[in-house]
DNA sequence: GCCAACGTTGGC
DNA sequence: GCCAACGTTGGC
């Protein structure tokens, strides 16, 4: 009811750019984040992810890898599918209907950055030197500082380096 | 409950 | 394709 009052939580997620990139997602509108097979990265859609927080959209694998736009928590978290599939690579045998271990939410597309803000870019922004993206390599869905929210967007809308202050 | 082996992620 | 980081599994 007073959700509107909670600040907001912002959110980076990882997808390989040639499985399923911005532009995949701009297409689609929206996609169930499935296949996630990591405890920290489910507990955080589980637990922590609210429909509409906003979420930083990072592509690995990637020439260069880096943030390519925004998106959007566009579900309550609900059981993975794929996990009673067993002919999915994502089938979990220790998983049932009554007790689901994976969950996930959907993501809506909100926005490409006009330019790509580069890993190594971020790597090199004072303001950025503790972001979850640099301290913890495998981690594909994470939390997000507003600040770094902040600064990764600016970047990706295109102010350079970052150098510049308000 | 420790920890070595193993498998995966993901930058380069 | 290589390999470092690091999460997970399983023997004990």
């Amino acid at each position: 009811m007073a959700d509107s009052s909670k600040p907001k939580r912002f959110w980076l997620v990882k997808s390989e750019e040639d499985v399923y990139s911005i532009d995949h997602l701009e297409k689609d509108g929206t996609t169930p984040w499935d296949g996630i097979r990591n405890y920290e990265a489910r507990n955080t859609m589980r637990d922590l992810m609210k429909e509409g927080d906003l979420v930083l959209y990072y592509h690995s694998n990637a020439s260069p890898p880096g943030v390519a736009g925004l998106a959007r928590v566009a579900s309550t978290p609900y059981p993975d599918p794929f996990q009673f599939d067993s002919e999915s690579p994502y089938f979990d045998p220790k998983a049932t209907r009554e007790e689901p271990r994976w969950f996930l939410v959907d993501m809506a597309f909100v926005e490409k950055f006009p330019r790509l803000v580069a890993l190594a870019e971020i790597r090199e922004h004072p303001d950025l030197e503790d972001m979850t993206l640099l301290r913890r390599m495998r981690l594909s869905v994470q939390p997000v500082d507003p600040a770094h929210f902040e600064a990764v967007c600016a970047m990706g809308r295109g102010r350079g380096g970052g150098a510049e202050r308000a």
